[in-house]
DNA sequence: TTTGTGAATTAGACTAGGCTAATTTGCTGT
DNA sequence: ACAGCAAATTAGCCTAGTCTAATTCACAAA
């Protein structure tokens, strides 16, 4: 009988608001601190007092953390639920890319449908058959089943130093016009460039790709590429 | 300002019940008729005053034809919704097992699933990387895109006469179990069967394939067995 | 220390979709 | 013709999730 008292409950399966909402506290929260309700309110398109309604039942049920009026942070139990969202949603963007031609601008909106609907067996399906990936279409990493998640420390293309030379490494945009400019440039997951100007004021950074070809990228995408020193040339 | 009075307005996406309860009601009704409260509530599993309640709400959408205390059929558009899923859940099914490995068994509550989710788009791809199937694993006929639906004669094989040969063209069920069985049986769409024995008393019939073997096929599972009579041989 | 302000929460209402219990209806058998 | 029964509907309630309007809180600035 005393087991009753912290047996962790058969809970039941988790609505598609809950999902939406605990992926967005995790994004929210992954450099640390608290998720704010009006972030996430803005993230998730919804009023203010919704998110607060939701942020108290997610509390109850042991899935978020929420200190009143400062904001949310995911449990232990609420991060395993995410990062299988998440792992869902990038493993649902891969096989649409790899396996029936979808465009990486076009693989979001398609995904952030799917993923509350398919089992883990046909995601498990699909990662094998494209041969468990480890990276998304727009470089971002996907957790592994068991709910690991690779953390790269990554500097945005605008605040790499003039004269360095960095691998592109994940595209952190989600907007199809942008994402399909981005790859009409070539600047996709995997490229390596070497920043020789960049203007002040917050102007254009100007970059040279490894087949000596040059863009000029405008600081509001230049924040969106993520870079890493590029180790050896 | 006439054209207010009937003009179809821009209709809100159908809910995920809405589109099982077309589906039901097109199953009940494919042999003519109305479909009844407890026959669809039986169906979807819920009880007959949810039925009853969502039937008002059809009819004043116009995707049913309601009258009380008789029944329900498909307005045109009804039945366009309807056949709009079907095509959804037979794609889905024909994709998970030609090319994610999927067991004609467990492909239901997968597509089941699936059939809210996915939009048009990824449908059509799964389509047309199948090389636009025409019938799913169970043998059952996909509509068109357009909204065309093959309608065959079929007999099931407990109402075969004895010393007939037929091409198995469908297994009307979706239960895991017993399609295994019936796989394991050999009895999968397409194979041709010649009836030469059945049992009195609703017995079983006994088949030879092909192949020379013979199978006693029990009333239960000869129930699910749609035939069509064998042009050649 | 107090006050103003913006963020967060509470109050209260609404919709979809489900349920049970009570009532109505249509049909069948006498 | 009508009594009885089973099926269908209505009545009334519940939960999840949303909203707007009103209120409360935390903190920075005076």
């Amino acid at each position: 009988m005393s087991a009753s008292v912290r047996s962790p409950q058969p809970s039941p399966p988790l609505t598609r608001s809950v999902e939406d909402y605990l992926k967005s506290v995790f994004h929210l929260t992954s450099q640390g601190g608290f998720a704010t309700t009006s972030d996430i309110a803005e993230m998730l398109d919804v009023a203010p007092p919704s998110v607060s309604g939701m942020m108290k039942r997610l509390s109850e049920t042991g899935l978020i953390e929420h200190v009143p009026y400062r904001g949310v942070q995911l449990t232990s139990q609420g991060r395993r639920a995410a990062l299988q969202m998440i792992r869902r949603h990038r493993i649902l963007e891969s096989y649409l890319t790899g396996k029936l031609g979808y465009d990486w601008g076009d693989v979001h909106v398609e995904a952030e449908r799917l993923e509350h609907a398919v089992s883990e067996k046909l995601i498990e399906r699909m990662a094998d058959a494209l041969g468990e990936p480890r990276y998304d279409p727009h470089g971002a990493p996907i957790p592994t089943a068991a709910g690991e998640i690779e953390e790269a420390e990554l500097a945005t293309l605008a605040e790499t130093a003039v004269g360095t030379t960095v691998l592109l490494q994940e595209v952190g945009d989600e907007n199809p016009a942008r994402l399909h400019y981005l790859a009409e440039q070539g600047l996709t997951p995997g490229v390596r460039l070497t920043v020789i100007d960049r203007q002040p004021f917050n102007g254009p950074t100007i970059v040279r790709l490894h087949d000596g070809t040059t863009r000029v990228v405008g600081q509001e995408l230049a924040l969106l590429l993520l870079c890493r020193p590029s180790d050896g040339e």
